[in-house]
DNA sequence: CGGGATCCTCGCGGATACTG
DNA sequence: CAGTATCCGCGAGGATCCCG
């Protein structure tokens, strides 16, 4: 893939779209940090905690893009120690909607799914 | 992580299904060819076309994964020259329904991303 | 406390060649 | 045609230190 400009054999709707946002959402950490600002405000180490197995680096460059594609709104108070809060924008709120799709059925076949895997260990 | 199996700092019920299906139909090629195996069979260098940009490894890979976790089926012709045909199985099937969810919306909202994704460009 | 900069490792994934 | 095996570059991402 030479160049990331729009690939003319990419099919206009369907794959194109997918993919530009499949790619940030797809990671590891997007989907876990919307989750865990799905309840309200948090601040960046109370996200860390919370997720649990994320570095900072992955928390912040996760979060930067979250904000960069309007996910998230990020707000700095001025005081000492410095405090910064996070939470969910409209459009970071109105993706919940079939994040919980995805997630319920996740919960639903995620026991058929082991089994299935599992059963293809002693093939 | 030392052990894969399931972390007890994790809550059984949330985070922890999630994880173990996400991180499979996380990967770049998952959901690409599960939509490319929307529309009936297919064999092997037909999925590579329609996909456009894997490898063989890729594919390979993706698929054996897909049929490991049940949501594919692999049907190999005892023919030559030789034949395999790949299909969406009933969960397969199922998954297609969150996933289109979540492919609609990415189709609404990709403008609108992509819109606030350059407007921090400038900062 | 909230991150940025740096270093370093590890495995994803492409290219190629080979097999059945 | 449908893969598997091998080599290998490169970038994701953890650990650590540092700064405001």
């Amino acid at each position: 893939m030479p160049k990331e400009t729009d690939d003319p054999k990419q099919q206009p709707g369907a794959g194109c779209s997918i993919r530009g946002v499949l790619d940030r959402i797809g990671d590891q950490w997007s989907l876990l940090t919307l989750e865990a600002l799905e309840d309200g405000k948090k601040r960046f180490n109370e996200l860390m905690r919370e997720i649990g197995d994320i570095s900072k680096q992955m928390l912040s460059k996760t979060l930067k893009h979250l904000e960069q594609d309007g996910f998230v709104r990020r707000t700095v108070y001025p005081e000492v120690p410095p405090r910064v809060e996070y939470e969910l924008t409209e459009q970071g709120r109105s993706f919940l909607i079939p994040m919980k799709t995805l997630i319920g059925w996740a919960e639903q076949n995620h026991a058929a799914i082991t089994i299935a895997r599992q059963r293809h260990e002693d093939s």
